[in-house]
DNA sequence: CGCCTGATTTTTGTCGACAATGTGTCGGCA
DNA sequence: TGCCGACACATTGTCGACAAAAATCAGGCG
């Protein structure tokens, strides 16, 4: 019985068994229940008690953990325990500084090589975004969100920056639940989407350094919020360099 | 004997069973053949028979896969055939703009952030470096050659550029190995070695725009020397877009 | 009473076999 | 003769079990 609700839940998120396998789906769950902080960093995965629940050997968990790993989200210890990677706070100005760079470049060269068919599918995301506000589920936020920002990698069409920017995003989803969690209670989140909106606006004006600004102020943003939001709940002896994502040269 | 030889170059790489295992070891040994082109782009990789080549089972030879296939050297078609990562030249001024980027702003970094030991062990690298020449083992230089730029990184203290440039430097090992087969031939390959010295020295002397320009040159030294490569290999018809390099933005 | 040592337990690493899936080929049919 | 379908092959995906390594705990010794 047990092994059949997860099975229902297996499917739900892959039923294609023809694809990837199981394993995929594997990944997949474990992925989602990372990002939305279901499964607490530094909390301990084992290999058996997870091949238990999903009903399946170890093989593909193993698999999907070592994906996990890769991605950042999964430490192994060698031989010793596996767990889900610990958020460090104390890095996020570096996450955020890298996040910089990379959303800006990204979104310049979307400004530079986007075609019609990129601005469609960037407009159809956006609107995307907007719509999970209603519902505001995290994990539908954040997904819509990394999207909408992944078009405009993709727009910019350069497969190598798009996938530094993915894997960033990525790694960064467990801060943004945190954040779309502060967000939700105060309740000012228009701007974020109309943020997106302006975007494309930019992009689709072909105006570089427009796009490059608008990218800058919209992580400046995040890092703002998220900063009060880590001195509202862990009291403001937790101070971060405020300075760290001006340093690398504003929108010149 | 073939296989004898690998089951040297496993050992040394690898043999403390204790540690990450012997799926360490294929990866180690995969990577290193792929990197040196000893398996050509595009060459199928049979699980079965690797696993007999190595004398293993296919457990860790999926593992080493799989990170292999996460690092962007080898690709699956899922349920049918794996093979070594396909080298689209094409791509090429793509993955120079996000390599200039990502060096850039790491050599940029360092200068800010070096320590007295990053120094030390930076000088260190480049001399190793320069100590592989009279060799010229392509893979030897590669590696040093990374070894140093991560050196680099490592000062500039921000772990998720350090690790996106990593993961770029790897996927361009195969470029660099037919750069340096072309170098060698040409002799001309000093001026390599000693642009590695001078990013120390700006770096050293805090000198952020300094080192951003040297690390810029060295990228567009390894750009033009490659398209040089590609001209004389490939005939004049193979045309890149040569500015392509220059866009994002010099170091101004 | 505390520390060292050895067995136990837990967890990972590896193995060989089986099942599923996609491809290519061969034969039949229009 | 050309197209369609079924069969067989090759290869990957998954499974259950075994072996090795490390941490824990227990017992004995100083």
């Amino acid at each position: 019985m047990d092994s059949q609700g997860h099975q229902k839940a297996l499917r739900e998120t892959a039923d294609r068994r023809t694809r990837g396998g199981r394993s995929n789906a594997v990944y997949e769950t474990l992925q989602r229940e990372i990002l939305t902080l279901a499964l607490s960093p530094g909390e301990p995965l084992d290999e058996t008690q997870l091949a238990q629940r999903f009903g399946m050997s170890r093989s593909p968990i193993r698999e999907a953990l070592n994906r996990l790993v890769m991605q950042g989200l999964v430490v192994m210890l060698t031989n010793r325990s596996t767990l889900v990677a610990p958020l460090d706070l104390a890095k996020f100005p570096r996450y955020v500084e890298a996040l910089d760079l990379l959303q800006r470049i990204n979104t310049r060269l979307a400004a530079e090589h986007r075609t019609a068919e990129d601005i469609a599918r960037m407009r159809r995301l956006a609107e995307a975004f907007d719509e999970t506000l209603v519902e505001y589920d995290h994990f539908e936020m954040s997904s819509t969100n990394k999207a909408f920002h992944m078009a405009i990698a993709a727009a910019g069409s350069n497969p190598y920056l798009a996938q530094q920017y993915d894997a960033l995003l990525d790694q960064g989803r467990r801060l943004l639940h945190l954040h779309f969690d502060f967000l939700g209670k105060s309740t000012y989140d228009r701007p974020l989407a109309s943020e997106h909106h302006e975007m494309v606006d930019a992009i689709e004006a072909h105006d570089l350094d427009g796009a490059d600004r608008l990218a800058h102020a919209h992580t400046r943003q995040f890092h703002d919020r998220f900063l009060d939001y880590l001195r509202t709940n862990y009291g403001a002896g937790f101070e971060l360099d405020p300075g760290a994502i001006g340093k690398s040269g504003g929108a010149r």
